[in-house]
Formats: C-alpha cells, structure tokens, sequence
DNA sequence: CCCCCCTCTTAATATAGTTTAAGATAATTT
DNA sequence: AAATTATCTTAAACTATATTAAGAGGGGGG
C-alpha cells in the first residue's frame, strides 16, 4: 500500500472512512523520479502536486541571468508542485527535480477538486497544510528582509539539521538567497570562530 | 448588512444558501480602526483576522535593529492577520495596524474553525484564497530572492498602482526590503531618465 | 586507472544597498 | 498662522554581498 504514508499524515489532522480512503488511494499514482530527473519543467502546465515518500525533490526558479533560486525542499511527508500554476492552469515558472532517487505520490489538480468536492475532511486537509505553507513562506520571507546571510544561515543549520549534512553547499546557498562563494566565506568565518 | 462585501467575495469563488449567510452573518463582528490604532500587537494570541471592508491596514515585524518590515497591505476585500499566531496559538510576531481610519469585519479562528466543519462550502472558500495568499507570498519571496530593488520598486508600481500615489514612501521602501533613502534614490534616477 | 567535470575554497575587485547627517517639504498640532 | 513633527531628498562614507578568477580536492564514467 504505498499511499500508507500519505494516508496517516492526512489522519493527523482529520478523520477519513475506509471507503473514503480507497476513493483517495483510487486516484493516486506511484511514481519513482531518479536523481536529476524532472517532475515539472518551468514553462509547463502544473496539472499535478507531488507528495514525497522517500527521497528528496526541489523547486526553483531561474532568473533573467541564469541563477537558480531554490523556493523549497520536499523531502519525505512533503507536497510540492508550482502553486501558482497548479491552481490558475498557466505556466509554471518553476521547475521540480530530485536530488536523489525519489518517490513520489502523483495527485491531479482534477482529481484533488473532485475529490475535496465529496470528502470534507480532505478539504479540511488541503486547507490546513495549504496554512502552514503559508505562514513558513510568510517567515522566510520576513527573514529575507530582516536578517543577514549569516543568519539565516544558521537559522537553516537548526532549521534543517538533516539536510545540513546531505545536501552540496550550493545548494543552501541558493535556498538562503546567496552565492556558494559568499557561503563558504561565512561558513570558514564560523569555522575560525569554534 | 455590513457582512455584504464579504458575502459577495465567497460568493465570487462558491456558493452559499440564505441560512449559510446567516451563520456566517451571525458571528461576524463589525468594527472601526481608527488610523495608527492597532488591531494586535506582536506577543499577543491573534485569535481573530480581519476583513477589510473600506481603508487599508498593514502587518510587519520590528527586527532586532528596531526596522520595520512590511509583510502585508490589506485594501478593500483582503484578509489580515498573523497567520503564524493565528493557526498555532502561539505569540504573534507580527503588528497590525490601520494606514487610514478602517472598517473590518472580524473572525475568531473558533468560529472560523467551527464553522468550516458546518459549512463545506466556507472552508472551500478558505482554501482557496489560502492557496492564493501562498501563490503571492511565494512570487515575492522568489522576487526578492532573484531581482533588485529597482526591479522590484517596478513591480510594485504595476501591482499596486492605486497604492503608489496614496502611501508614505517609507512604506512602500519597507514593504519592496530597503531603506527610505535609497528608493529615493531610485526614483531621482527613474524620473531623470524621462 | 585516469581523466574530466563538478564542487569547494580563497582572494582581489566591484557593486548594490546602508548609514549618517543635513537641509528642504509637507503634514499635524496648537 | 505659527510651531512642531514627520517625511522626503541629496550626498559622502561605509558595509554586505556579488563577481571574477584561479587553484585544490573528489567522485563517477569511460
């Protein structure tokens, strides 16, 4: 049953019937997307959100000189697609890819309506996680404003202490809105320091 | 009937019945805010949002420097509140205060709760403009991770051209992420250039 | 096994944006 | 209308971060 993990962490938060969850397990589509391949390419349409099993995606955007920006990670028991596309139907401006082997759970704009139409307790559950999304972009991007590279930085390393270790630095650099160079600066700063 | 204008946005986006009306009418709370009042301080509980029926409010933290940063405006037919504090319970981090005198209704997260389980078509409508308010905080996140201050003082001009003429420089500086003195600047250069 | 590519580091130079300070305008209060 | 306070502009000095360049270390593919 590989919705398990999807199943329970809508049961966190709400109630589902057994035949509630065959109507959810019913329209979801297992899918592996090897490392470096792509779930969404910027320029697409978004006609499905992504929710991760095992593994790890990213979404990101390139600007008009070639930069990636990273706009989040999804590892395990997160969604990710291009919200902005997912819900309007136009082209996404992000692209989604994995940084390893991953899992995923594929689930349709089409499907994920139909289904909120007939099961309140999923549209109680979208709503829920669609807030909590909310509010952790409201504050990274009050971080962004307020806070210096450095840190945020470190509000990353206790933050994500699993990813800290895993992931290439310029990866991190692109999530907290600096260049590798100006990282591994600051990060032999912090080195000299301890 | 001053719950109309919010009638009529949910309506925009779903369905309702004259009873759902009512219910929703029932625990709504009318209110005025006079300019520079406060409708919550940071470290309190918001246990309400606030809908805007006529005025502007805006939300922003104060950092460790004691600067203001802008997260939100609130015009006509938007919703503001710390939505951090308002979903968790926890101490808001976020002030609240009115630019004009300003009319709201207001929703305690009880009601609000409460009356989601009830009314299917209410916690719809919160969904949705939920995935809304995501879509822009995560675009002007991306903007403020990927172009520069003129850019982004552009922008605003094209997305809040009712705005531009109306607020304080100081606001709009707060809100794009620099200082008074440098879109000052920038404006000297963009009205030389034409 | 070696080569090549990719990542990380270091350092010099360049730039976008801040800070400070002062004067000029505009808006409130008295 | 005067007095007071807040906002806007300008400019010089400063700082955080970007850019460019070059070299060092690692891991995967042929």
């Amino acid at each position: 049953m590989p919705a398990g993990k999807l199943l329970s962490h809508i049961k966190n938060l709400t109630l589902l019937s057994a035949d509630e969850e065959k109507q959810i397990e019913d329209v979801l589509e297992k899918k592996t997307i090897r490392k470096r391949q792509f779930l969404l390419h910027e320029h697409q349409i978004a006609k499905v959100a992504a929710f991760v099993i095992s593994g790890c995606l990213r979404s990101y955007s390139i600007d008009r000189n070639g930069f990636e920006h990273i706009l989040q990670f999804a590892p395990e028991n997160w969604w990710v697609t291009d919200m902005y596309s997912f819900i309007s139907g136009k082209e996404s401006y992000l692209n989604v890819d994995a940084l390893v082997d991953t899992e995923v759970l594929i689930l349709s704009r089409e499907d994920q309506q139909h289904l909120c139409g007939k099961i309140s307790q999923l549209e109680h559950y979208f709503r829920v996680i669609t807030e909590k999304a909310l509010v952790s972009t409201q504050q990274r991007l009050m971080d962004n404003l307020s806070t210096t590279a450095r840190q945020r930085y470190e509000k990353f390393c206790g933050t994500y202490p699993g990813l800290i270790n895993t992931l290439p630095q310029k990866l991190i650099a692109s999530y907290i809105g600096i260049t590798p160079e100006f990282l591994s600066k600051i990060r032999g700063e912090f080195l000299r320091e301890n």
